[in-house]
DNA sequence: TTTAAAATGCGTCAAATGACCTCTTTCTTT
DNA sequence: AAAGAAAGAGGTCATTTGACGCATTTTAAA
């Protein structure tokens, strides 16, 4: 059943058939209906998580209610409130499923066992962390300097595949402009 | 000479006096002009840079010559381009400097060699990456759901000491408004 | 000290943006 | 299949923001 995850840290992580069966053994499935919040703000991260299938969001909450989205994060991918798990203090992400998914959790304490006995493990986490300092760095930048066109057209590019499957609403809460805007950028370009 | 330099690898890292000294062996020291480049776009980022006295920025110049910066690096703060120092590729950032500086350089390869021998300053490299990350979340979030006047505020409550040292116009740069915009947000909070 | 350059304050104006609202369409769920 | 909820298109309008230009002050360098 957990195929999708075999094949994956076999084929990405690098990791020998001993150590995908000895990092599937600390696992813990689950299946989620859309909608379910599997991290809320002010509870503590427990878990690495693993999306096999489907697609969550990680997002804040601001003051006045309004949602703001740090990552999708559809199959294949992970996620988590990384200071909160550091450090098991409260979590002030949020992290729910758009769509129905498969995911899978380690423990922390599991999975750090597990950083210990495989070194391919290791390294593989190293590079997901590196990669996910120069997509920070990168979105700070388009953040901080693109028009919010630009930023529509870098989404649009960087994620082809998410266009059809994210809200518009949540489009424009991952990219800090209003649905308004969003419309307007959209109809413009669809005039060409 | 490097007295500033010894005594925070000591107190900060925690690093044992033999330790001081060879990681002081491994590293170059360079005093630098106000406006003095440490690292131009498209260059190879070489080194691991510890500001020890004045003040450093870090930034992206857009397209239309626009510059954006990601980091003010102060004393007692590290810098450099993560990507183009992790993989010695061309980097897509600048670092110079806003006053005239002190700063440490360390190799690439003399840097790792240390992490390899000093366990110490492992734990301590991997806690600033972690505090980096935590840090550019927070500035995202900032980014994406903040007011200018928020955004000057965080500023200011964060950064008391830098207001007075860096112009006006790299704070706004820094917070990706206006320099007119930051302008008013100044004299409305004069009023009060 | 003098001179040049940079920083900053401020006015005007046009454009971009978001808040609010309504109506229609599309999904979900029962 | 039917009812209810969510999504999104589109209109209007007030506000915010930035572009441009100019005057003044401050800072740096000769």
């Amino acid at each position: 059943m957990s195929l999708i995850l075999e094949q994956y840290l076999h084929e990405k992580a690098g990791l020998s058939d001993a150590d995908v069966a000895r990092t599937l053994a600390a696992v813990q499935a689950r299946s989620l209906q859309r909608g379910t919040m599997l991290l809320q703000e002010g509870q503590i991260c427990r878990y690495k998580i693993f999306v096999a299938d489907g697609l969550l969001r990680n997002y804040a909450v601001a003051a006045d209610g309004s949602e703001h989205i740090l990552q999708f994060c559809p199959e294949l991918h992970w996620t988590l409130d990384v200071e909160s798990y550091d450090h098991q203090t409260p979590a002030r992400f949020n992290i729910d499923a758009i769509e129905a998914s498969e995911v899978y959790l380690w423990p922390k304490d599991a999975f750090h066992q597990l950083l210990h006995e495989i070194p391919a493990l290791e390294a593989f986490s190293r590079q997901l962390v590196s990669r996910n300092i120069y997509s920070s760095r990168h979105r700070l930048v388009s953040a901080l300097s693109a028009t919010p066109e630009e930023k529509y057209q870098e989404f649009v590019n960087s994620y082809p595949g998410l266009l059809s499957r994210v809200p518009l609403r949540m489009i424009a809460s991952y990219l800090g402009i209003s649905l308004k805007t969003l419309g307007r950028i959209r109809q413009a370009s669809a005039r060409h």
